[in-house]
DNA sequence: CACATACTTCGACAGTTCAGAAAGTATCTA
DNA sequence: TAGATACTTTCTGAACTGTCGAAGTATGTG
């Protein structure tokens, strides 16, 4: 494996390391599900996922929203006054190929 | 999901998010994938790993390889004077199906 | 036992990360 | 335009990380 993709892997891998981010990214994983389920794909905003996060202030989500982002993990569009976030599903398709690469049976 | 396992899992992810223990972990999978087609499940120990990271010095591998075994994502045992490296099926199963708890398909 | 191999542990240090406070920006609503 | 909402930016500090050199431990060889 080239090394540019084993650092664009480490650093997707390093954007869940933070247990509130892998919150985060995991509501949104979930919402996608509801969400299609209603015929979309995702609607997720900054304040409802602070709501699940516990005690963390909007600036430090903010700063998580930015890194899932910045690893190509999420994607972010502004509607009015609202951050919707949404899987990005280039990144998830990544991380799955990587985990796939084993002898070792997906059951 | 349970704060516990959220935080396990952070670690998993944790554990690969430096870019030399990434490469490590895939060196194990790619060595199991090979391996198994010689009926057997791994085999691959440190110094041979450390060849294929480059410059990094053998303190700092064998902190990474602690660090890969803290997460559960591998496993070692001695061999003589050799540590032996082998993926573990269990965290490798875990990570995996965090990715797939999700409306986007696997393909 | 002496010596080499193959890690492991310790201590140090530069660099990074997480979280919050305070101030700033962008977008509605009236 | 004034005020509220919803983030965003900047700064700060405590804590953590990655790497190394030096010293230490465990194992095999002669």
């Amino acid at each position: 494996m080239a090394k540019d993709e084993t650092d664009r892997l480490a650093r997707m891998f390093k954007a869940l390391s933070n247990p509130n981010r892998l919150k985060l990214f995991m509501n949104l994983l979930e919402e996608s599900k509801l969400d299609l389920a209603k015929g979309r794909t995702h609607d997720c905003f900054l304040v409802k996922l602070l709501g699940g996060l516990g005690d963390i202030g909007a600036p430090t989500v903010s700063h998580h929203v930015k890194e899932l982002a910045d690893a190509g993990l999420i994607t972010t569009e502004r509607d009015g006054k609202q951050l919707i976030c949404s899987v990005d599903p280039d990144g998830l398709a990544a991380l799955r190929a990587v985990l796939a690469t084993s002898a070792f049976s997906s059951t």
